[in-house]
DNA sequence: GATAAATCGCCGAGATACCT
DNA sequence: AGGTATCTCGGCGATTTATC
């Protein structure tokens, strides 16, 4: 899941520069967007299920392969736990964990918080004393690492901030490189990379979407259950869609426009997810954590609890818009 | 096959919720 | 209020799984 860091980091615009191989202890990276570098140390580990007679709505990482945690000088350092079923990140303070560790210790966090955090984009729990844990989704990562240290004091306000404006603004980012239709170049090799990448989001994509159909079904076509009809059917537009898509971008010279058509499509179903998945987490107002999670639960468990590849889906197509617009800028 | 990581099962202290 | 049940949190170590 180290890749998931990567990938999540790029996706919100910024270049990477590894510092250590994928998948070390801790891995070290360089990010940088719009002349602000961040030096970034990253502890991850899954969230598993704690398993025994533990509660089933928590979840924890368990520390392994380290004596403890150090913390990047002149930079920040994330003691993070990725949940595929979930689609988000947990994030700890490591200021507060900086002490002699246990043989393998383990650090929790709520389904609340997680389901909270992949719906919203950010999600605090309070754990006491002070320290905040968060639920991060993979979109909003790179601006989690920002804002770190307000995070863990207990304000989430400018990891949340403006999602919407800045969907809004990479329509116009989109019409703007389509607008621009003076002369296209294409067979580059940049270019041809790029289209690469694009195309195998667009395969991941339909492996999630695959997962999703066939989940529970064991080769049975079974989604009925799983999810309303409604979300069948944006499902399997997105599918047409994706698959049109590619049509396109096997050409040697394809529409720019009709790219450009697609990645908008894609943003809006991003957004449209997000908004629905927001509202019903949303849906108890100002109640307490349980009473909200009651209330959400009939109307999202089928919407990421057991359909974990919904999630999934959300998170690829908000990269595949990314690699998109990139690719946009190329041509 | 060795090593690291992930998963699993269980324990006990302390906090919190619940009931009468 | 007092007693009790349940939950949270952090812990240990065994077993399974992945990786080189």
């Amino acid at each position: 899941m180290t890749d998931w860091v990567v990938t999540a980091i790029k996706s919100a615009g910024w270049s990477v520069k590894l510092m250590s191989s994928i998948g070390t202890h801790p891995m070290r990276l360089a990010m940088e967007r719009d002349g602000v570098r961040e030096v970034v140390r990253i502890y991850i580990w899954n969230l598993t299920h704690g398993g025994g007679h533990r509660s089933k709505h928590e979840f924890r990482v368990q520390i392994t392969g380290i004596e403890s945690f150090e913390l990047e000088p002149d930079g920040k350092t994330l003691i993070l736990g990725w949940s595929d079923d979930f689609g988000a990140f947990a994030a700890f303070d490591a200021g507060r964990r900086t002490g002699a560790l246990g043989s393998s210790p383990s650090i929790q966090v709520l389904e609340t918080t997680l389901k909270a955090g992949a719906a919203d984009g950010a999600a605090l729990q309070n754990k006491g004393e002070g320290e905040f844990a968060l639920a991060v989704r993979p979109d909003r990562l790179a601006s989690y690492v920002q804002h770190q240290s307000a995070a863990h004091a207990g304000d989430i306000r400018s990891i949340l901030a403006d999602p919407e404006s800045e969907h809004n603004s990479d329509d116009q980012v989109i019409d703007a490189a389509v607008a621009d239709i003076s002369e296209h170049r294409f067979g580059s090799a940049e270019e041809l990379e790029q289209r690469r990448a694009i195309l195998e989001r667009i395969k991941a994509l339909e492996g999630e979407v695959a997962r999703l159909k066939y989940a529970g079904g064991r080769g049975h076509n079974n989604p009925p259950e799983l999810l309303p009809a409604e979300d069948i059917a944006a499902v399997t537009e997105l599918e047409e869609e994706a698959s049109s898509l590619k049509g396109e971008l096997a050409k040697v010279e394809p529409d720019v426009a009709r790219v450009g058509r697609s990645a908008r499509w894609f943003r809006q179903f991003v957004n449209a997810w997000r908004r629905t998945k927001s509202e019903a987490v949303k849906f108890g107002g100002k109640v307490a954590d349980k009473a909200r999670d009651k209330a959400a639960e009939l109307v999202i468990a089928t919407v990421i609890g057991g359909a974990a590849a919904l999630g999934h889906i959300v998170n690829l197509a908000e990269g595949l818009v990314q690699a998109i617009i990139k690719w946009l800028g190329l041509v």
